[in-house]
DNA sequence: TGCCTGACAAATA
DNA sequence: GTATTTGCCAGGC
């Protein structure tokens, strides 16, 4: 059956983001991209900063150089930093090491193209 | 209409 | 490896 991709595009970008697998981490301009906003990394922030659903695991979205996009010492960056080591993850200095490579998450979100 | 801000990214030093 | 600068797109005022 075709998945076919919600309307709004703050839909789509919370979709990718239901989609990253446990222990996996993905980068806002990577989520923008697959959800097909290319460019629009920021908005992808944007709705991670609005969003208040539980289902979302916005914790596995970091910055493109691999760090937390949140302030140290914010209680947003505590509960991410928590969230991550919870999945097997280390943080170190806002760092995080050990995710594993998240390359194959297209074919989790609009569906098997095999 | 124009300016400022933002859970960003890429290039550069 | 870190620190700065520039570019980008949306939204708010």
């Amino acid at each position: 059956m075709t998945r076919k991709p919600h309307a709004d595009p703050r839909e789509r970008i919370l979709q990718v983001v239901r989609s990253i697998p446990r222990g996996s981490v993905l980068g806002y301009g990577e989520i923008a991209r697959r959800a097909g906003l290319p460019g629009r990394a920021r908005m992808a922030a944007k709705v991670l900063s609005e969003n208040n659903d539980p289902n979302v695991p916005w914790h596995r979205v970091l910055r493109s150089d691999g760090r937390i996009a949140l302030p140290e010492g914010s209680a947003g960056y505590e509960t991410q930093v928590m969230r991550l080591r919870e999945e097997g993850l280390s943080v170190i200095a806002g760092r995080v090491r050990g995710a594993r490579p998240a390359a194959d998450i297209d074919e989790l979100i609009w569906g098997p193209t095999h």
